[in-house]
DNA sequence: CCAGACGTTGTT
DNA sequence: GTCTGG
DNA sequence: CCAGACGTTGTT
DNA sequence: GTCTGG
């Protein structure tokens, strides 16, 4: 699954490889946890645009975006099919700008995190849909637009630490996933666990596990070695 | 036909 | 334990 | 995902 | 929005 990850910038490079028009403009993250607002790539009219949603899809037919448990992944498998996600995954899919992701493997006292990025330490989308929700008429709130992590098996690079991974897509897919015309076979190929060579995984220390903990220590190798 | 329900994942 | 907030 | 909160009444 | 139940 995909719980947490970074957005430690470079936004030079985050421009290049989502192919933006220009720089973003993107404060560092170390601890981007569901609810939070991401940075979120889709294709605009001139182009791959970058926008900001909120990590935890909310179906537009939501009567409150409050009920129910936030929408963070969808199953690879079965997003096409499920509800709350084939009509975003048919017409709204995007690209969710991060370079690195944490798991946890152990519970309570030893519970222990793990932080994965790129070998390349380069910025990756997520394959991710997004949903738009309104208020209903009416009632109090604001709309709201917010995104969710298609996930797969785990590659034999992580498979140790956990069964399952969040998609990233090579950058020369972006195009292709987000385009409306992309058939269902095509999408279903982008869907795949990452290669295991081109990850990297080492341990961290506790400080990731709280939320309001955002900066460098985060991604501290635990062991000296590494 | 209309009314009303419908969220997901990963864990054990 | 379960739910909420981040 | 993890951390942390989560009590109610009656009275002023 | 789409699907199910009546």
């Amino acid at each position: 699954m995909c719980g947490r990850f970074t957005v430690k910038g470079d936004p030079a490079k985050v421009r290049k490889n989502f192919r933006l028009l220009s720089i973003p403009n993107l404060m560092p993250r170390y601890n981007v946890a569901p609810t939070q607002d991401i940075a979120v790539v889709g294709l605009g009219k001139d182009g791959p645009n970058l926008i900001q949603m909120r990590w935890g899809l909310v179906p537009s037919w939501s009567k409150d975006p409050k009920a129910g448990a936030p929408l963070i992944n969808a199953r690879a498998d079965t997003v096409a099919v499920k509800p709350a996600f084939r009509e975003a995954f048919r017409k709204r899919r995007c690209l969710i700008v991060a370079d690195g992701f944490y798991e946890w493997t152990g519970e309570k006292e030893q519970k222990q995190a793990w932080y994965i990025t790129l070998a390349s330490g380069e910025p990756f989308g997520f394959a991710a849909l997004w949903e738009r929700w309104r208020p209903p008429a009416g009632t109090q709130g604001e709309p709201i637009l917010s995104a969710a992590i298609v996930t797969t098996d785990a590659n034999d690079a992580i498979a140790h630490i956990h069964h399952r991974m969040p998609v990233i897509l090579d950058p020369a897919d972006h195009a292709a996933w987000l385009d409306p015309s992309a058939t269902p076979d095509r999408l279903a190929g982008f869907l795949k666990p990452l290669p295991s060579v081109s990850v990297r995984a080492y341990r961290v220390g506790k400080t990731v596990n709280a939320v309001r903990n955002d900066g460098p220590e985060c991604v501290a190798p635990l062991d000296a070695a590494a």
